[in-house]
DNA sequence: CAGATGACTGCGA
DNA sequence: ATCGCAGCCATCT
C-alpha cells in the first residue's frame, strides 16, 4: 500500500521501537532519521498519536535537552520518569542524567 | 478554507 | 550563560 503521511507517524513508531531499553533520543534525531530534519514538531505529534500504538515506548523519547517536555502526556504525573528509572535511567528534576551516555541517535546507531 | 496549536530546534540579543 | 523569537510541518478547531 503506497502509504502517505501516515507512513510518517509509522517510521516514527518504528524507530522509537528500535530504541533499546535504557537509551533515549531525540525527537529532532528521529525527525532528522526520516528525512525532515525540520519536522521535529511533527514527530512530537506523532507520539501525541502513539497512544493508539501499544509497542512504542515514548517515554524513551525526550527533547534535545533531554528533558522529558511530555511527561505531562503520559498518564499520573510522573510516569515518564519512573518507567525511564525503571530501565537504569537516571532522573533529576525531569531532566536525563548522563544524557551523553543514554543518548541514542539513529542517525548513528542505524547508520542511516 | 483559514487560523491556531504543539511531546522541538536553532539563532540572535 | 540565559532569555526570547522565528521557522517548520502536520493535525485540530
Amino acid at each position: 500500500m503506497t502509504s502517505s503521511k501516515d507512513d510518517f507517524f509509522n517510521k516514527v513508531y518504528d524507530v522509537v521501537r528500535q530504541i533499546p531499553v535504557g537509551r533515549v533520543t531525540s525527537y529532532g534525531a528521529i525527525a532528522r532519521f526520516l528525512g525532515a530534519p525540520r519536522s521535529s514538531r511533527v514527530v512530537g505529534y506523532a507520539m501525541n498519536s502513539s497512544h493508539t500504538q501499544d509497542d512504542v515506548p515514548a517515554q524513551r523519547v525526550v527533547n534535545r535537552n533531554g528533558v522529558l517536555t511530555g511527561k505531562h502526556h503520559f498518564p499520573g504525573t510522573n510516569l515518564m520518569q519512573q518507567l525511564l528509572e525503571n530501565e537504569g535511567l537516571d532522573i533529576i528534576d525531569d531532566q536525563v542524567q548522563n544524557l551523553d551516555e543514554v543518548f541514542w541517535d539513529p542517525n548513528i546507531e542505524l547508520e542511516r
